[in-house]
DNA sequence: TATTTAATTTAGACAAATCTAAAATATATT
DNA sequence: AATATATTTTAGATTTGTCTAAATTAAATA
């Protein structure tokens, strides 16, 4: 069993697995907000428990055992923020901090009746995919919307970036899930996207377009 | 901000509270699970937050504002119960253990929205009333099933044991909440308890009686 | 390659919550 | 009132997760 900080760093080495593998250190402390040092002792108590495969000073990977307890966190997080929407009201922006906390809520029982209760969704209200209960991921397939080039069309189907003034940002526009998007002009000046959403020309910024996934 | 063990505390001294005040530092180590002398260590803590009145070898009581605190816990306790009963078909015997962990998840935006997704239950899938946000009980009368004399009627409105073997004992014997039950007989040899269910005539130890809670 | 800089680890300390063993106080019994 | 027993508190240690400061190693640059 681990605890509620264990599980955390095993999460987020998770996540930064998917950009750079091994993960390093210092990547991890500013995640968590913590320092070097304390990220350290953890990952030596983390491959005493077989969760991580670390060597020091060449970074970590996460073990069998350690990626399939980090899915499971995963899962409960995005199967929590489906129902915060779905069932509570929440907007988009405001699941994440909550998902945090259920996260770490023990019981399997109550993770497969969640899932049930909610009929087995398939993304999150952000568009990230939920593993099953064997911990796969159904591919979905996005490119980033700054990718796009004039005329190409497509439609929002998910976010790399959760805070909530982004989310805010995006829900002021009219980008949110399911929209259908056509890109009309890049920019040159600044790289900034004009597109067409609902019949009306608006215009976002690069990095926006960066963080809005599209898929054809 | 309270962590998740004082949160245990007060909830703890707050129950032991009802039946003698102040509560003495056993009763309290005996609830959580740990030594007296880790209880003096907490009582102190409690008592600088002001959440505590602890005068040493006299016991402690709740201040107002720990009052509050606690009962709030023991409305998320018994909101979420009700969540996992009449949403995620949990028994009411599976409730517990994963509402003592749900109880500590800080969002007030979720407990409003789950108290009105749940359309303000006003009890728990254990017959305990469930406070108002702002800490008022609604008071039912209740009797022990045990003061009852041969031919009274009455139904069943609670109980006041929560583990799963003698929930599950009372689940057998048709003895659930909104039942309704006429003595037909004290037995005098051992004072248990014969009395009507569906028209079937069934018997219960006086242990079993003395946790029915009846209302008329 | 030598030197500078960045990343990481070690050493030692600290706060929270717990423990055991011993001392102090309160309550019960003679 | 004196003694015995039960309850509670203190003292000192332990575990978990964190910190700062200093030392070590790796990577970048000259
Ligand atoms: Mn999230
Ligand atoms: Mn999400
Ligand atoms: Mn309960
Ligand atoms: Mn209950």
């Amino acid at each position: 069993m681990q605890s509620y900080t264990e599980e955390n760093y095993l999460k987020i080495i998770f996540h930064l697995s998917q950009n750079s593998n091994p993960v390093q250190t210092n990547a991890i402390a500013e995640k968590i907000q913590t320092k070097a040092a304390s990220v350290t002792d953890m990952l030596k108590k983390l491959a005493d428990k077989e969760l991580v495969n670390y060597v020091k000073y060449q970074g970590v990977t996460l073990t069998e055992k350690g990626k399939l307890t980090a899915i499971n966190i995963v899962r409960k997080h995005r199967l929590w923020e489906v129902f915060l929407v779905e069932k509570l009201n929440f907007k988009w922006d405001e699941v994440h901090e909550v998902a945090e906390e259920l996260e770490h809520i023990k019981s399997t029982l109550l993770v497969e009746r969640l899932d049930e209760f909610l009929e087995f969704p398939k993304v999150d209200p952000h568009g990230d995919p939920i593993p099953d209960q064997y911990g796969n991921f159904a591919d979905l397939s996005f490119i980033k919307l700054s990718k796009l080039k004039a005329n190409e069309k497509g439609t929002i189907t998910g976010v790399s970036e959760h805070s909530s003034p982004f989310l805010k940002h995006l829900e002021k526009l009219g980008l949110t899930l399911g929209k259908k998007i056509e890109i009309s002009e890049i920019i040159d000046f600044d790289g900034s996207v004009e597109l067409l959403i609902d019949n009306n020309k608006i215009n976002i910024s690069r990095e926006v377009a960066k963080h809005i996934l599209i898929s054809k």
